[in-house]
DNA sequence: AACTATTTATAAGA
DNA sequence: TTCTTATAAATAGTT
């Protein structure tokens, strides 16, 4: 993003650490104030600096936005239902597992294939068998991404936040 | 920003509407999930879409930030043990999702490669290297699967547990 | 705070 | 929807 790619990890020096943050603090709300115009939607964030100081944005503004979220949270029926959709999750996560690590050794085995086929020279068009494999695959982590990233809404908005809820009773006097 | 410029107005028809707003949102949050792991900042998004969906990021996680936000108001404090809970659960599923979208790079390298190399010569007998293979990864999957499992088990038992123990005090309807 | 060389995001198009 | 591609925008390192 800019003279050199970076890492996405920690910025270990204290100062550059804190430049860094301002512009993309920044760069941040411009986004949210685009995407909030572009498709007239109600946004709010939160961010606490490395300092530990807080920083909001909010459109229309944060109460707003967090109320709406915490609202339909608490009108949602607490129930066994709940339940069944935290074990779905599960399965799923236990899917995606197993769906990793097989990805991960496929491609350790393509990357095998890879560097021996130089130096050998024969038959078999395992190429065109691999391709189709790897398609194959990659349609499926599309599919598990959708549903883990459904799941991944789906607790954040009802289930999590009732911790909120918790902590703040005070907007719940219905 | 793209193959045109655009005005930032609310985008009048509604499919692109939501079009623009799938991306931008993918991008938002792409852009707080860098700075949070860029600066060691904690972050909370909410979002509702056009059609009033909503969506949400955290780092840790969305509700972590909005407590520790409302209560520089008022000092409630939450119970900690199930906010940790909640966390754990929540890291399981961004690193999977970060797993997820780096394998799907990696499957894409290796797509390209496997085509340029095609085209450049023919390969190995892959047959028995595929079942050497086979049988090794079906050994470390009968192992990821016992980890997976206790991991599984431990996470749905906090999590139901939790969800059990908000639902049941909250039993007073409105 | 400005300045750019680059990288990244993304509007259109397929 | 997803993928590509041409272009606009963001930003890391520098001044």
């Amino acid at each position: 993003m800019g003279r050199r790619k970076i890492e996405i990890e920690m910025v270990k020096d204290t100062n550059a650490r804190q430049v860094t943050f301002s512009k993309r603090r920044n760069g941040l709300f411009k986004k949210a104030n685009e995407l909030a115009t572009l498709c007239a939607a109600q946004i709010a964030i939160i961010v606490f600096s490395p300092g530990g100081k807080p920083f909001s944005f909010g459109n229309p503004n944060v109460d707003a936005v967090t109320s709406r979220f915490l609202n339909e949270d608490c009108s949602i029926e607490v129930n066994p239902e709940r339940q069944v959709r935290v074990e779905k999750l599960n399965e799923e996560l236990t899917t995606l597992l197993m769906q990793l690590h097989m990805e991960k050794m496929r491609g350790k085995m393509l990357d095998k294939t890879l560097k021996e086929s130089g130096a050998s020279k024969n038959l078999l068009n395992i190429n065109e068998m691999s391709y189709d494999e790897l398609l194959k695959l990659k349609a499926k982590l599309e599919e598990l991404k959708k549903i883990v990233k459904g799941h991944i809404n789906e607790i954040e908005a009802s289930s999590s936040l009732l911790l909120l809820n918790q902590a703040a009773p005070k907007k719940d006097d219905k």
